[in-house]
RNA sequence: CGGAGCGUAGCGCAGCCUGGUAGCGCACCUGCCUUGGGAGCAGGGGGUCGAACGUUCGAAUCGUUUCGCUCCGACCA
């Protein structure tokens, strides 16, 4: 491709709207262009990429069994209602009315239409286990569409469904998708984890994240440093420790403190460390439910943990009042002596081996110390319901402890088992000519996110630096004095088209720019390999070979260059490039 | 949805407080010159100042309303 016949539009200024640095990248690279908040137009160079992408997500998906397929994008209300998500959804299925007035929306996500499919398809036990997928277009109005292509409101996901005969079964294929996930993101050289992950609104039985890793993602994970565990710290789990064996040494006593209200406070205060106190928090469920919840002071509540524990549908912070009401004092002084009568009391497993602990006394300007559970207060209800943190020990392993890292979300499994089948009444007949409801799992990946986590992954002040199985094109050929230079133009055409006969894509720069002007827009778009002609060298029959991602430049003869470019296809997208 | 801010040329911004000729840098066009890390000189084109209404002799500037966008939070995956 010469660069003339293409279209790029660079800037040199990053867009003042745009926060992270893959944002920033797409824009100045000319990979895309916003049309209205969250909706973006992909460009020729980012169109490119996604598509390398696809097809990526395509060859494994195919690899694995999986059957495409493409749905509609506009659905209408009555399968939405069946499955009692029109109601339960919210502003972020975005709805509307043809002009028979009939109400339709535009799809969020697929399960209802692909359930559809099944009930009216799949009949019989002979015809399954089988796996739909498509790579489609979704739209949810999210309240706050941001960070570029990582979060916006219309956005490309590949989409799998899968159908068994049972629970046994649906875990086959679960795990099918979870290695062709793996597949996926090795090919595409990035750094990543599949984490254990909470189901969310989505339900179902058992789920993993696939987790780029980049200092800017919007999750935080654990990692063990032994063993293979992995999960969001969303659902990383809290062990429970042995409980210590003295009682109490010290009496229970009362201390003032003034105005100190956060554990920091207090723990500097009475100089003691934040480990040895206990915070007590007040949350409710929004209609009328109250908790106390109790975690180390150093400790922080994961209330995903304590609202899965309860069987709550929604969980929050009790405002000041409702705090003073149930316990009679305002928050920075709460503790679980002398609680009034019907609040529940959680506490979190490394509450109950703290000795001689400090705690709210429920009176303003007041904390106790020397507190032992068992002795001054009783923990009826013991959970895991804390954030767990870097270094806790691994809930799997004796040897582990846990490492942090932040990650983005590209791909997502769950086992769903009979949560839209049964409702939608998708059935089969088994051998013996009984109904039974159909096992389904569902594995998305985002497109677009992906791209835009290998840009967050991989690139450095100049710009981009693709991996070479995601990059728009594998290869440039910067021409210098294009313009001027016939010889330099012609050597160049010609490795251009050795190249592109053998596969390899290229992007040769013909533009009449000054050689640094041509630099820069190489370095900012990131194409991993790059071939100069022209200038001095030429002469001695030789060429310039360098890649983005670091390294000496070489001289080579053009035959040279040849070879070292395919090489390094060869070497990081199999065989042939695709 | 709560809080904050911003809409002036394709992009980044100044001008607004204190009303009176709409500006700067980059980009773009023409010419000259230049050709190894976003060159230089000269000339040039481009803006109903987000929209509506109001105040005023006169509004980018003051007021009201509205739309859009961004940030923080809650929300979502």
């Amino acid at each position: 491709m010469r660069y003339k016949n293409f279209f790029i539009p660079t800037l040199k200024e990053t867009p003042s709207d745009a926060e992270v640095v893959s944002h920033q990248l797409m824009m100045r690279a000319g990979m895309i262009r916003k049309l209205a908040a969250g909706i973006y137009t992909y460009m020729p160079l980012g169109l490119r990429s996604i598509r390398k992408f696809e097809q990526i997500v395509r060859e494994e998906m195919n690899q694995a069994g999986a059957i495409e397929l493409l749905m509609p994008g506009v659905q209408p209300a009555e399968l939405w209602i069946e499955s009692k998500r029109w109601a339960q959804y919210g502003k972020e299925l975005l709805r509307f009315k043809d002009r028979k007035d009939n109400e339709f929306c535009l799809a969020p996500t697929h399960e209802e239409v692909i359930t559809d499919i099944a009930r009216r398809e799949l009949r019989s036990y002979r015809q399954m286990p089988v796996n739909f997928y498509q790579i489609q277009t979704k739209f949810r109005d999210e309240i706050r569409p941001r960070f570029g292509l990582m979060r916006g409101r219309e956005f490309i996901m590949k989409d799998a469904y899968s159908f068994d005969l049972d629970s046994t079964a649906a875990d086959l294929s679960y795990d099918k998708m979870f290695q062709a996930y793996m597949r996926i993101f090795e090919r595409c050289g990035l750094n990543f984890r599949a984490v254990e992950a909470d189901t969310g609104s989505i339900g179902g039985s058992a789920s993993h994240e696939f987790m780029v890793l980049a200092s800017s993602g919007e999750d935080a994970i654990v990692s063990c440093s032994c063993c293979r565990y992995a999960a969001n710290t969303e659902k990383a789990e809290g062990i429970r420790q042995p409980s210590g064996s003295a009682a109490g040494t010290q009496p229970l006593t009362k201390v003032a403190t003034p105005g100190k209200k956060s554990i920091a406070e207090v723990a500097d205060f009475l100089n003691l460390p934040q480990s040895s106190t206990i915070k007590s928090l007040v949350l409710s469920n929004g209609e009328g439910s109250f908790v106390m919840a109790m975690v180390r002071g150093d400790h922080e509540l994961n209330e995903l943990k304590l609202k899965n524990y309860l069987g709550w549908d929604d969980i929050q912070m009790a405002t000041d009042e409702e705090v003073e009401r149930f316990t009679g004092s305002p928050p920075g002084f709460l503790g679980p002596v002398g609680l009034m009568e019907g609040l529940q009391v959680i506490a979190d497993y490394m509450v109950e081996p703290l000795q001689n602990a400090v705690i709210g006394t429920n009176e303003t300007d007041q904390h106790y110390t020397g507190a032992n559970p068992g002795r001054d207060f009783q923990l009826s209800q013991l959970a895991d319901i804390r954030l767990v943190g870097a270094g806790d020990p691994c809930p799997r392993c004796a040897e582990g402890t846990l490492e942090i890292w932040r990650g983005i979300e590209v791909g997502h499994v769950f086992k769903l088992g009979t949560k839209y089948s049964s409702a939608l009444q998708a059935t089969y007949l088994d051998k013996d000519g009984k109904d039974q409801v159909i096992f389904m799992g569902c594995y998305g990946i985002g497109i677009g996110r992906t791209v835009a986590a290998a840009i967050e992954q991989n690139h450095d002040e100049n710009g981009i630096i693709w991996p070479l199985p995601l990059a728009p094109f594998h290869c440039s050929i910067v021409v210098i004095n294009a313009q001027k230079d016939e010889a330099a133009l012609a050597t160049a055409q010609a490795l251009h088209d050795r190249l592109e006969a053998v596969g390899v894509e290229v992007l040769l720069d013909d533009r009449d720019e000054r050689p640094g002007f041509k630099f820069k827009d190489h370095d900012l778009i990131g194409i991993p390999l790059r071939i100069v002609v022209g200038g001095k060298h030429l002469a001695d029959n030789k060429v310039e070979f360098k890649q983005r991602a670091g390294g000496d430049m070489q001289l080579l003869t053009p035959d040279q260059a040849f070879e070292a470019v395919v090489t390094a296809v060869t070497a990081a997208c199999g065989g042939k490039s695709s």
